[in-house]
DNA sequence: TACCTTTGTGGAAGCGCTTCCAGAGTTACC
DNA sequence: GGTAACTCTGGAAGCGCTTCCACAAAGGTA
């Protein structure tokens, strides 16, 4: 019985008294066996505890059956949300994960690398982060599928979420309530996000005929993250408040992240005001301390970004002829205590409605 | 230029001048390679652009350089720290992670048997679920390398947490702080951290000669999770107010995770009950949300545990013969609000030391 | 000088599969 | 009876690497 450890399809031939072909044959259900040899084979098979060897499957099929996810350092709520709705793809159609976490900026392209190694991966999704320019070509010389998420380039399937719009819904959900001196905590002005955030937040302000305030903005990049954390969030809020007060006061504030909003709910506790009867917020993620810090925020569809990023790399790996695809998630309102909604609900004054959530391509 | 979608090692010796031993020795950084004839071939490498065939490499050398992670749906904050803790190892000795989530239990086996395929991966991190006894001989068989993370079995190497001790701890810091009468909410009993977390909390009492009383214990095991859930939390901690009061009601809880107490603390505000003024609590685990909520609790050295775990794969993998060992994490205790400490503290009372983690195999 | 050792090199022999081609046997139809 | 078509099977040829053995050249030692 300790014979399982090297049993090859030469020992199942052997055995069964048939060739190699027929084996192979039994063992990946091809057609023109007949049942008789087809189940003596199999169940020597089952008898030596047959274990197919992968390299040689990957060497001989030109097929790796594994595609590897390359994806920002994954303690971050949101990746954790979309490498679920992945894996649990994956593993609906049986294809195995390789995981690269990047810690440090070097190991992206060290990772990038590594899938294009011939036979080591049939596909990549890569997440949020900026895809090397000198990576391009190579990825298209190799003609190795790739998905981006949460990133955007021509040449390959996108995945985006529309931060602008999420920026515009939030603040007009703000200014529906009445506000019209609504501030903005952001984050570094470097990454995408943060950006895209603010033109959605300014082009509410504008449409509503309220002019944007560059004095209004907060920008914190302190601390990991480019500034989405939570010091930065208390920061920025106690850096509000302390240099307004009265009617010079905004009466509510955009901010750019859950984690952000909840360092600024620990300032506004600190600083004495009252979230949401003094300063409505309104933030973006949903996380899962959102909900218990009841935060309305713009939620981000994350399994099903995930779901999506998979199906549309099986896509690309069985047409890589096909045009590059851009696929867009609108973010929801998600409507909690920290906008001060429910307040004006039971006040009679009615609570806008949510835009459907639309995904186009 | 295209040419770099097939390049073998063969083309790279013709074009160098040199046979395929030469250019596999200069690829590997073998001696025995003059230092021109391996600047040469490096030099081709280049610019070619070469990739290995990672599929062959597994084929011809039989280590793949991989290793496969099965864990429990990793959406669950302590499996995202540990995870990180293996990465950063992978990462930093250049092993892959193939990683399978098991969302449903027929997962598990599936999983395990494709690890055990040959060729496939050269060792296992299996995560807090119970290991068929039927893959013990099969592991063995294939001398595949293992290693279990918060579980169990004589003849793998394994790696656990004291939740004995931890619940002992979390008792001994209530009975410290003057409480006698301290009741605990937990999960089901089928699990083995419930079990082992209650023992420690009987020690804990026995030991200072207060009785333990069946009827101090409330257990919900409803929902998902086996009853670690925020709504079981929250019903048994109404359960427990609505049949005490007085001074029949005890003063503090010892609560088996933190997620129940999240729940437990929406019950007690429910209830008009003041934490940690009217009840102290302790709870067990600390997730990010514990600390959010001022929850004093017994933190896991999660990240620690991946990286530990990684490391003693790698050892294993080094010495297939070695005994199996058992390494024990034990539970930080963390202050925070909910248990009152920081009032006794006030009055100077002082704050029981907290015992320093150790670790032994 | 004769002999051993060391260094550098080429290439055959695997690794264990998939796939293709050829051939044997069977059935079908004119 | 002859031909065509189809079913089932065996096994060679690859896939692209690593490793080992053989051998040549160069250096070291007595």
């Amino acid at each position: 019985m300790l014979s399982s450890m090297g049993v090859t399809i030469y020992d199942l031939a052997r055995e069964a008294g048939v060739g190699i072909g027929t084996v192979s044959r039994c063992l990946n259900n091809h057609p023109h066996v007949s049942p008789a040899t087809r189940a003596r084979v199999l169940s020597i098979v089952k008898r030596l505890n047959y274990q197919p060897h992968a390299g040689a499957q990957r060497l001989a099929s030109r097929r790796t059956n594994t595609i590897s996810v390359i994806i920002p350092s994954f303690t971050n709520y949101f990746y954790v949300q979309t490498l679920q709705g992945v894996q649990d793809v994956a593993a609906d159609i049986g294809m195995d994960l390789m995981l690269y976490g990047v810690s440090h900026t070097a190991q992206v392209e060290h990772y990038l690398r590594r899938s294009l190694h011939r036979g080591h991966v049939d596909g990549v999704l890569f997440f949020s982060m900026i895809l090397p320019e000198s990576f391009v070509a190579r990825f298209q010389q190799m003609r190795l599928p790739m998905v981006l998420v949460d990133a955007y380039h021509p040449a390959f399937d996108s995945i985006r979420v529309q931060n602008n719009e999420g920026g515009y819904s939030a603040t007009h959900h703000l200014l529906s309530l009445g506000h019209r001196d609504i501030a903005m905590i952001n984050a570094s002005l470097d990454t995408q996000p943060a950006r895209e955030r603010m033109d959605g937040y300014r082009r509410a302000l504008e449409g509503a005929g309220i002019p944007f305030r560059e004095d209004r903005v907060i920008i914190s990049s302190a601390g990991k993250n480019d500034g989405f954390n939570r010091d930065a969030g208390r920061d920025s809020m106690r850096r509000l408040l302390t240099t307004t007060s009265g009617p010079g006061r905004p009466t509510a504030v955009f901010i750019a992240s859950d984690v952000q909003a909840i360092g600024a709910l620990e300032g506004a506790r600190a600083e004495g005001v009252r979230i949401p009867e003094d300063l409505a917020v309104v933030s973006f993620d949903d996380i899962e301390l959102a909900q218990y810090a009841e935060l309305t925020t713009m939620r981000q569809p994350m399994y099903e970004i995930g779901r999506l990023a998979m199906e549309k790399l099986i896509a690309r790996m069985k047409d890589a002829d096909a045009a590059p695809t851009l696929s867009s998630f609108v973010p929801d309102l998600i409507v909690r205590r920290s906008c001060g909604a429910a307040a004006h609900a039971l006040a009679g004054i009615p609570v806008p409605s949510q835009p459907a959530p639309v995904q186009h391509s």
